[in-house]
DNA sequence: GCGACAG
DNA sequence: ATCTTGTCGC
């Protein structure tokens, strides 16, 4: 696929993203995130489980697959989200609401890789993401949950939020079947002790854990 | 034309 | 993102 084709691919994608408010309870809320090895086509997916709002671990799916496609700023989703489906095709349940490492619609053409997945699994999906790919921002307050609209064309996409004191701001946006509002709350509930939220962090580390060989393949449920 | 550029 | 050592700060 050609970087032509893929832009293609996601102006038509746009326009199957909903940004809507959440209307229904949140009780349990998703992490996903890729790790590979810098000279190879191997990656390690994962999605972790969390029961929301206590972010206790319910379970994680990890996958090991094959991608040609390479790193292209504005063009992740095509790199990713393939390895990111088939971990979700091994939940036994899907989330309320998945956290996605990188943008939603803060994204030159408001197709960020949280916006496609949840487009192409047809679920609620935010980006949570820790630098900023297109827009400007005025640095929030330096307290713990300040924050400042992402702005890009006149347009806001997203927020520029600090989950802890005196460290830098992570950046929020809706996916899909989510909005501004939602994708913030969230977020906000699910930080923890760290600059990234739990679902990222937690998700982050049990793919590194399966890329060491710590970990399995496949399904796991955690008592 | 120039700079910027998720993971 | 990955690799990688020491180092600054709470």
């Amino acid at each position: 696929m050609t970087i032509t084709e893929a832009t293609q691919v996601q102006n038509e994608l746009r326009e199957k993203v909903r940004i809507q408010p959440i209307d229904y309870p949140v009780n349990i809320i998703a992490g996903a995130d890729i790790s590979f090895n810098k000279f190879s086509t191997t990656v390690y997916a994962g999605i972790i489980l969390l029961s929301f709002p206590d972010l206790k671990p319910l379970g994680y799916s990890l996958i090991k697959k094959e991608v040609h496609f390479p790193y292209v700023p504005g063009y992740l989703a095509f790199r990713e989200v393939p390895a990111l489906l088939d971990a979700w095709e091994q939940l036994p349940v899907k989330p309320d609401v998945l956290v996605v490492d990188g943008h939603g619609i803060a994204h030159p053409r408001r197709m960020g890789i949280a916006a496609h997945f949840g487009v192409v699994a047809d679920t609620p999906a935010l980006g949570c993401a820790k630098k900023v790919l297109c827009g400007k921002y005025e640095e929030p307050g330096l307290t713990k949950g300040s924050f400042t609209p992402l702005i890009h064309k006149e347009e806001i996409i997203g927020a520029a939020l600090r989950t802890r004191d005196k460290v830098k701001p992570v950046f929020v946006s809706p996916g899909n079947k989510i909005d501004l509002q939602g994708a913030m709350s969230i977020i906000n509930q699910c930080v923890g002790k760290y600059r990234i939220p739990e679902p990222t962090r937690q998700a982050h580390n049990a793919v590194n854990e399966f890329r060491k060989g710590n970990l399995e393949a496949g399904f796991t449920t955690l008592s």
